[in-house]
Order: C-alpha cells, then sequence, then structure tokens
DNA sequence: CACATTCATTGATTTGGATCAAGGACGCGC
DNA sequence: GCGCGTCCTTGATCCAAATCAATGAATGTG
C-alpha cells in the first residue's frame, strides 16, 4: 500500500514515518478532529469527506479525497473543518508545521506537495464557480463527471460508479437539499442519461450528454 | 517595491527575474491571456480578479488579489480563467513549470510558494462556505468584512474600505446580481452598521456586528 | 426473516433572490 | 460646470429551489 506519493525516497519515506500518526477511522468517524492544529494528511486507503460548519444546522462539503489524495486541513479560521471517513479508511496525518519544515529538507518532495495543493486549488476554484454560477441540474452533472474521472469504472461506452457518499453528502456538497438531488436524479434516470442500482452504484450511460448538461464551455473558449 | 516574497535572496531573486516577465495593465486589462500555459503570477502591484467563465453570460470571480499576492493561473482545465486588473497593475508573471523547476532549487522558496498556496486553498474554501450555504446579507458581510482584514484602513473604531471592485464584481464573486448585492448595502446602511461615501468608499461602523450577520460561527465551535 | 431505522423519492406550497423595468447619482471629458 | 455615459439604487413580478409533508425503498439487526 502506497502511503506516500510515487517518488519519495526510501529513507524520506522513513523519516517522514516517523513524523506521521497512523490512523484507522470506521465509516462516519472523524478522527483527527482532537488536534487542535494544523494537519497535512495523506489518505492511504478509504474515501473522505471534508466538512465545514457554516451554523449548527448548516453544513457545507469543501471536498472529497480518495486513497492517494493529499488534504489540508486547517484547525483554525472562519469556519470550523473536519474530515470524516465515508468509508472504513487509513490515514497519514502529520501536523503541518513539522512537515513543512521536513519537506523543506527534501527537494522533490516539497515540489510534489505543491503539485497536490495547486491540484486541490484548482479543483476548489471549479467548486467556486459550480456554486456561484450554476443551476442544480448543473450541478449534479459536473458532480458525477467529475466522480467518473476521479473513482469511475470504464465498463464499454458506460461508467459505472459506486459512489461512497449518501444523497445527503452529494446535496452538502454541491449547495442544495436532499430532495433536490433526488429529483435531478429522476430526471437524468428519466432522460436514459443514467441508471441507478440501490442507493450507491449510478451508471452513466452517456457521459458525452452528461458533460453538456454539466454546462462547461466548449473546449475552444 | 518587493516584485517577490521576503527572504528571497538577492542572486536567487535575479536569477527568478530572469526567467519573469514583467507586465504593466491598465483598469479592464487581462494581459496575461495571450499565453496558453500554466502560470504563476505575482502581483506586485494593484488589485486584480481571477475570473472564470461559466457560459458566454455567467461569470464567476474566483478570487481577488492585492499587491503581494502570488496567484497560480490555470490555463486548461473545465472552464476558462483570466486575471483581470481593477486598477493600473504591475505583474511578475512565470511559466509555472519553468517556475517550478527553478525554486526546487531554492529552499525555503519553494516553501515560500506551498505556503502561499495553501492561503489561497484556504481562501478558496471559506468561498466554497459561503457560496454553498448563506444568505445574501450574509454573503456581503462575509465579503466586507474579509476586505477589512485584506486593504482596510482602521480609523478609530471604525474601518475605511476603498472597494477597486464594482458592485457587479462583488456580485460576480458572491454569486449574487448587482440588484441583491445594492438592497443588502442598502439594508446594512439602514442599520447602521456602514456608510458609503461614492461608489467606492465603504466605511465600516460597527465591526462586531458585521461579523454577527457574517453567520460565522461563535470560536468556541 | 420480520422488523426497525435510516435513506431516498415524490408531491404541495412557500420564498429568497433573479429578472424585468425605471429612475437617480456619480464621475469623467470637454 | 455642463452634459453624457456608466454605475448604482429602488420597485414590481416571477421562478428555481427550499421547505413542509408523506410515502416508499434499501440495508442492517435480533
Amino acid at each position: 500500500m502506497a502511503l506516500l506519493p510515487p517518488g519519495v525516497a526510501p529513507d524520506v519515506e522513513t523519516r517522514l514515518r516517523s513524523l506521521a500518526r497512523y490512523v484507522e477511522a470506521a465509516a462516519g468517524d472523524a478522527p483527527l478532529d482532537y488536534l487542535k492544529q494544523d494537519k497535512i494528511v495523506f489518505v492511504a486507503s478509504g474515501a473522505t469527506k471534508l466538512v465545514a460548519r457554516a451554523s449548527l444546522d448548516r453544513e457545507q462539503i469543501v471536498a472529497f479525497h480518495f486513497a492517494g489524495d493529499l488534504v489540508s486541513l486547517p484547525a483554525g479560521g472562519r469556519h470550523s473543518y473536519s474530515l470524516v471517513a465515508l468509508q472504513p479508511s487509513e490515514f497519514l496525518a502529520f501536523l503541518a508545521p513539522d512537515f513543512l519544515a521536513s519537506t523543506e529538507q527534501e527537494r522533490g518532495m516539497a515540489n510534489e506537495v505543491l503539485r497536490r495543493s495547486l491540484l486541490s486549488l484548482s479543483r476548489c476554484r471549479e467548486k467556486t464557480i459550480i456554486l456561484g454560477r450554476k443551476t442544480a441540474q448543473e450541478r449534479l452533472a459536473s458532480f458525477l463527471t467529475t466522480m467518473a474521472d476521479r473513482i469511475g469504472k470504464p465498463v464499454g461506452t458506460k461508467c459505472v460508479l459506486e459512489l461512497p457518499m449518501s444523497r445527503r453528502d452529494i446535496a452538502d456538497s454541491l449547495g442544495l437539499t436532499i430532495e433536490t438531488v433526488s429529483r435531478q436524479f429522476t430526471i437524468l434516470r428519466e432522460e436514459k442519461l443514467l441508471e441507478t442500482s440501490g442507493r450507491s452504484v449510478v451508471t452513466l450511460i452517456n457521459t458525452a450528454a452528461l458533460e453538456d448538461r454539466a454546462g462547461h464551455l466548449p473546449v475552444a473558449a
């Protein structure tokens, strides 16, 4: 199991592991909340949501992360964040200052972390666009195509998604209610763009049409 | 004028400058659009908006940046981004691969860029929460308190803001319309939380009350 | 395997903010 | 300091999604 990004020298990996805390979590756990410091977390296995509370009864999911992803988890700030497992998961958690001091010595490592942070930033910006300017249907279509890229399994021309998150999680991620998410699923199902089976399996039948529904600009733009 | 972050050795600064393109822009210009590659940009002076087009008639401002800030500007991705000057501004622009290859050699520099990227990520996440789960009033209050922190001038217990962006820019940043932004300004004015003078000067009279309106969780959370 | 419990879907109604539609104020150039 | 274009404010109406309210699947448990 690769706990760290590929390309890290064995001795560096050994030293980094000595700074890390290895943590296992069951679905629903937020095992890193106890430490009130900024952290850098590698998701070794499983799936997680990064949740922020806007108020006691409003939560916003800022990002989902899957095996191999790197998450920066701030302790402070205007809102309170926690990293919650969606499935049984394993993490390798570092205190941010320790981690940064250590990577500073390793050329390549700092760059790798920077590259991944820029990827997170890029995903977060895409989310900003979705939340700021898109309709419910565009949001769900964007979500599904993004998930297809990240965790989808191509089967012929179709794409099978086994979603580890509930409708509520999807709603909390897209800034919608579960009812609206459910209605949009129904519409896409009726239009034969996808099929669902049980609560978590979604088969995308026509990914091209779904991309259109996501309301992205034509690539030529 | 500091074009690069503090703490960079003079020789490193000289070498980095040799990779950079120095660009001046008038208000409204997007001087970096011509290059279809990922870029890293230092804002040397002025103020900018990072704009994404959701479609031809919908734009979303992803972030504002002021003098001293670092911006990562992706060329590709699902949406098309451009960095637009709000005032006469100066930039130092690098192609991302050149810049990353160069900082890899300089310990400290890579870490500084990483630190700033994590700051951008953190701001972007806050924006995600605002756009996903907040009312128009909470959005404007959040915007004003954030701007107060970044470019406000304390005058006694008050805070004077000279906003370089228009109501349209504020609306495009908060995922609202200009009419809604204007109405919320009127409400906050009537409730004596702020005063406005001309189009761009806003005086925050009661920043504590404004923080409350922003709908943040109590700090103890 | 029936039951319980949570999760998802569907329908009726409400609502916050968008849209449509005028005015009014600022600031620039002459 | 006058006129003109742009930006801002205010008002009336509309609509997409939220909320309120049941009903109908999945999944897990004793």
